[in-house]
DNA sequence: TTAGAAATGTTATACTATTACAAGATTGTT
DNA sequence: AACAATCTTGTAATAGTATAACATTTCTAA
């Protein structure tokens, strides 16, 4: 919702090795998880992953499911802001759909508006059965 | 968006004890804050609320906010089911506004189905400053 | 080169939530 | 009334999530 920060083209260290371990996933990961998996690496704390994940998120590269407390990459292929991001989350599998709509985007601004809300992001996440279970 | 359990009429003791702290409340409360206010009362340990706050929520008295790990007592005046619930949450006082929407009810419910996912229930917060502020 | 900003490393701690087990209360039957 | 099934409670221990504080290093732009 929000693109005003500078996205540098080149992530750190941590953050590469964070989002590594995003887009190697197929689901979403814990901080936890991730620091796990990156022992390996070097990593040794949690701050060292909250504070890539915190970068992360910044850049538009990966995206926190509020609703399970974890971090997926983004998988946006057309992601130009106007758009608000929906999760579908399975409850049966764990898999996570991200999809970019601007009804949605509209709907929701439009809500904002007539209580004279100033929204600077939105959060949706939808609870369910994807179409695989 | 679902009303399949029975919702009794009255309350148990624990029930109305965290009821009761976030109907006195003006904002959204953790469960530990819960937890302190209510030592007083006779409780003494977490799970005596989140026992209390799981069937709140579950009779559609209270909701869960995601994004700050904290509840608030239902203001709904309307709760027909058909509607999705909004949270508006303000980054500045904390305030927050619940709307339920028909047509944000509609839209998810599209999204959903054209991904052929099944939804359950579903979760919005918009985070932003209120007209307040 | 040097000052400021950003990123890192580390320890400790705070906050949020659940598991496991025992006991008491309620409800609806025989 | 006695019984079983179910729900609610109490309690302790632990698991899981996130941040504060401080020291140090690396990067970047003037």
């Amino acid at each position: 919702m929000s693109d005003n920060a500078h996205v540098p083209e080149k992530l750190t260290k941590n953050q590469s090795l964070v989002m590594g371990a995003l887009e190697k996933a197929s689901g979403p990961l814990s901080a936890y998880t991730i620091l796990d998996e990156l022992r390996a690496e070097g990593l040794r704390a949690p701050l060292q992953v909250y504070r890539a994940l915190e970068k992360l998120v910044e850049f538009g590269r990966a995206h926190r499911l509020e609703s399970i407390n974890a971090f997926v990459a983004c998988r946006h292929t057309d992601c130009d802001g106007h758009k608000a991001i929906a999760f579908m989350i399975c409850e049966q599998c764990g898999h996570v759909r991200e999809i970019g709509d601007s009804a949605l985007a509209g709907q929701l601004q439009l809500l904002a508006e007539q209580s004279r809300f100033t929204m600077k992001s939105s959060i949706v996440e939808l609870r369910g059965v994807c179409c695989e279970c």
